[in-house]
DNA sequence: TCACCTTTGAAAGATATTTTCGGGGCGGGG
DNA sequence: CCCCGCCCCGAAAATATCTTTCAAAGGTGA
C-alpha cells in the first residue's frame, strides 16, 4: 500500500508545474511548501541538496522525498534531475532574444550572443545567396590556373591573404596583394589560363577593381568576390560570387559581417579546388602539416602542471 | 596551485559538447573514455551513478570524477545535473543535426551547406565556451593600455592583422606582427599598462610564444587566444581566450574552424573595447568612414549595365 | 636498463539521500 | 471538557553515492 498512486506515469518532462498543481490538494501542508518553492524555481531547486531544500522550505528532509515520490520520481534525486532539466529548457526558450543591435551598455556576456548570432546569420544569407553554378565555374577556372592573384585591401586584404594562403598549401602558385601599385604592375603580367581575384564589399574599390580590369584586359580570367554584384567591379569579372550584406550599426561595421561571408565563400573555393585537384592538393597538404610539426614545442600537451 | 586554470568559468550550461572537443586533446585515455561517452549520449550518463558510468567506460570512479573536474564542474554531481539540462534541451529543441564530413566527390552546393553548417556550429560552439570572465578582464586592459601588440603567424597571423586594425580604427595604437623577430624585438620595449596579445591555435607555437614570454617578463599585461588552454601559450598569459576546437578533416584543415572562431573571439574584444572607450571610439571609427568614402568611385551604385 | 613521472583503480573517508521511528497536533467520541 | 487514536512531521539511523587518498601499473627518456 505503500505505492505512488500517481500511478504509472513515468517521470514528467516539463509537465511539472500541472502536476503540482494537480496534486497539490492531495498535499499535506509541509508537503505543499515544497511544491510551491520546486514549481516557482526549479533552476534554483536543483542547485540544492535535500537538506537545503528543506531548510528553504522550513521542514525536513523526509518530507523533501515525500514530495518528490508524490511527484512521481524515485526519489530525491531524480526530482532534481528533472529539475536541472526543465531549468535548461526555460533558459533555452528565451534565448532567441538577442536579435536586437548591440548597444554601448551591453554587458559582455550579451555582446557574444549578438556577435555570434548576426554571424551565424551571415553565414546561412550567404550560403543560401551564393550562386553554385558561378561558384563551380570559378573553382574550375582556378584548379587549372597556371597562377593566381588575389586582389583586396583593408579587411579583403586579409581575405585575399587567407586565400593565397590555402592555395598555396595544396601545391598551387597563389599571391595576394594589398599595395595598389603592385598589384596593377603584378596584373599586366598575366595571360590566359591565369586567373585575378579582387575581393571588395562595396563593389566600387578603386584600388581593387584596377587591377582586376587589367589582368581582365589582358586575357585572364578574373573572379569578383562582392556584396554588391551590380558594381563596378562587376564590370571586368567572368564570374562574380556574390557575398552577403548584412544589416551594420555603429558598434559593427560593416568590416565583420563582410569578412564572415567573404570568408566562407574563400572556403568555398579552396575545397572545391582541392577537390578537383585532390591527386596533388592531398600530399600537399599532409607534407605542410608535417613540416610545421617542427614549429611547435612538443610540450605543449598533457602537461597540466606547470 | 594545481587547481585546474581552465576553471574559473561557471560550470558549461550546454557547450558541453564544445567543451569536450577542446579539452579532450589535454585528457587522458581513460578521461577520454568518460567524456566520450558524456558527448555520445547526455541522457543515457544522467541516468547513471559515478559507478554506473564508471563500469560503462570500463574505468574507475576516481576517473569520473577527475573528468567532471576537467570539465569545469566540482564533481560528477554537478555534470550530472548539467548533462541532464543538456538532454532536457536535445529533446525539446532543435535535431542533433550530424554533419557529414566533406567527401571529394560531394557537389559544390553540398560543400557550400556543409562548410556554413560547420562554420555555424563553431559560432555556436566559441560563444558557448568563451569565458565571458577572461574577456572582460582582457577587455578591460585593452580599454586603458597604452600600446596593443598583436602577435601571431600564418593564418593566426591574418587574425592578429584584423585586431591590430580594428583597433587602429577606433584610435588605439596596435600593430601586428607575424615575423618572430620582429616580434620578440618589439616586445623587449612593452612596459606596464602595455598589452601584448598570442593567437595561436596550438598553444604550442613557439614564434608566437617567445614574444609573448618576453612582453609578460617586462611587465606587459598579455593575453593568449587560444585553442588549447592548457598549453605553453597559457604559461605567459594573463588573459586566456579559449577557442573552439572542431573536430577537421583532410578536405577540411584545422585552420578553417579555428580562424573563425578566433575571429569571433577578436570581433567580441573590439566591441568590448568601443563600448568601453565609446567617447574616442564612435567619432575615430566616423572619421575612417568619412576617410575611405574618396576610395570608392562614385559610379559603384545602380548601373548594373555589363 | 633504470629512474622518474604520469596515469589509474581500490579502498577509505566524507556527503547526500533514504528509511525508520517516535513525538505531537487535531478531530471525534465519551 | 477530556481522552483516544490517526496521521503528519522531523530527528536520527541506515544506506547509497560521491570524493579523496594512496600505492601500484604503465610509460618515457637518459
Amino acid at each position: 500500500m505503500k505505492e505512488i498512486f500517481a500511478g504509472g506515469a513515468p517521470p514528467a518532462p516539463a509537465a511539472l508545474a500541472a502536476k503540482v498543481r494537480t496534486l497539490a490538494p492531495s498535499m499535506t501542508r509541509s508537503m505543499q511548501r515544497v511544491a510551491e518553492a520546486v514549481a516557482a524555481d526549479p533552476a534554483g531547486c536543483a542547485a540544492l541538496t535535500v537538506t537545503g531544500l528543506a531548510e528553504l522550505t522550513g521542514t525536513s528532509e523526509a518530507t523533501v522525498v515525500r514530495t518528490a515520490r508524490l511527484l512521481g520520481y524515485p526519489g530525491y534525486r531524480d526530482l532534481r534531475l528533472a529539475l536541472a532539466g526543465l531549468a535548461a529548457q526555460q533558459q533555452s526558450g528565451r534565448a532567441p532574444a538577442v536579435t536586437a543591435d548591440i548597444a554601448v551598455d551591453d554587458p559582455i556576456a550579451d555582446v557574444v550572443a549578438k556577435l555570434a548570432y548576426d554571424e551565424q546569420q551571415t553565414l546561412a544569407d550567404t550560403a543560401a545567396g551564393l550562386d553554385t553554378v558561378q561558384l563551380g565555374a570559378a573553382v574550375g577556372a582556378l584548379a587549372v590556373a597556371r597562377r593566381v592573384e588575389v586582389y583586396g585591401v583593408a579587411a579583403s586584404g586579409l581575405v585575399a591573404q587567407d586565400l593565397a594562403q590555402k592555395l598555396l598549401r595544396i601545391g598551387h602558385v597563389a599571391h595576394a596583394h594589398s599595395d595598389p601599385h603592385l598589384a596593377v604592375t603584378n596584373a599586366v603580367t598575366l595571360r590566359a589560363k591565369d586567373v585575378a581575384i579582387a575581393i571588395t564589399h562595396s563593389g566600387s574599390t578603386g584600388d581593387v577593381i584596377e587591377p582586376l580590369r587589367v589582368a581582365f584586359e589582358h586575357g585572364a580570367t578574373t573572379i569578383a568576390i562582392t556584396g554588391r554584384p551590380d558594381g563596378l567591379v562587376s564590370q571586368y569579372a567572368d564570374h562574380i560570387l556574390t557575398t552577403s550584406t548584412a544589416r551594420e550599426s555603429e558598434l559593427r561595421p560593416a568590416a565583420m559581417s563582410s569578412r564572415t561571408s567573404q570568408l566562407l565563400v574563400v572556403d568555398c573555393l579552396f575545397v572545391g579546388v582541392a577537390q578537383r585537384t585532390y591527386e596533388t592538393a592531398a600530399p600537399a597538404l599532409a607534407a605542410s602539416y608535417e613540416a610545421l610539426a617542427h614549429r611547435h614545442r612538443s610540450g605543449g600537451d598533457a602537461s597540466v602542471g606547470r
